[in-house]
DNA sequence: TATTGTTATACTCTATAACTATA
DNA sequence: TATAGTTATAGAGTATAACAATA
């Protein structure tokens, strides 16, 4: 049999429970699914959110920069982008200085959409606050930031 | 990773960064990344790696078992185990109590390859642990694990 | 030459329904 | 009837290569 680490406790090998990427990502698909079920009426997924997001806090803005942002590829923003312009959401307009280049936008719906989703997205952060303690909520996002700071031995974009 | 650009247009809305779900899906996709990035030689996704470790931890048990522990859809798993089946890491033995069921069990190579992979993984906690400290590391854990008690479904109303 | 948006393509992960052979 | 494994299928997410228009 596997006995990788002989001395460990009686379980043998190490629990996926001790295992930092494991717990991540069962957190993250827990808070995920509590996103998306707090969402009345017209969902918009994680990844709709983000975009929209954005836009909103800063229109105007190309589809490279929001690519940079949220590290999409930018041939995976086009179909997404497709899906919330068919939704009435955002637009894509013309750039007046780089004619290779989208100016984004919120529509009026579409602001009204993202206002929505931050009311419900409050009663979700408000959910994990519960559960974590303002201060623990706070130390949570301070680890996960310096997570987020391991070096990326990937080819340079 | 998404660095979010503060201070632009429209500072009222919350930037994704003080946000736990992003925050937690770009953490949880750089530990994956490096992770990946640990293993030498023939690499195993995190999916496979924690397949083969429940069963090196505790060889015979059947597929509804391990789609139970991992939260993996029944026939989701079937295809998985194909594939480690057809890189001689595990394989499906006949259940003598039940016929419906297999027991599952590790290859000499699948235990090498187990072995192997939860050396490089050992370093990969190691630089998590040199990043958020030991006790940082732990307290981590920790709200990772509420998180994951967040209900399935919502309460209604 | 490099960049922006785009198309095409493929692979992974996940989800549901329905089938089979057993129990 | 219920369960274990399987098949088929579909929707997301993500990855690369290549192209046209533009810089």
């Amino acid at each position: 049999m596997a006995r990788v680490k002989q001395g460990t406790a009686a379980a043998g090998l190490a629990g996926l429970d001790s295992q930092v990427g494991y717990m991540l990502r069962q957190a993250q698909l827990a808070v995920f699914a509590d996103f998306v079920a707090s969402q009345r009426g017209a969902a918009l997924r994680p990844g709709q959110f983000s975009i929209l997001l954005v836009i909103g806090r800063d229109p105007g803005r190309s589809q490279s920069s929001v690519c940079e942002q949220l590290g999409v590829k930018r041939a995976n923003l086009v179909a997404a982008i497709d899906e919330l312009e068919s939704l009435g959401l955002m637009r894509r307009e013309a750039s007046s200085s780089d004619r290779r280049s989208n100016q984004l936008q919120l529509t009026a719906a579409g602001e009204r959409a993202l206002h929505k989703v931050l009311v419900d997205q409050a009663a979700h952060e408000e959910r994990i606050t519960r559960l974590l303690g303002a201060g623990g909520r706070r130390a949570l996002l301070k680890q996960l930031a310096k997570l987020c700071g391991l070096p990326k031995t990937r080819s340079p974009e």
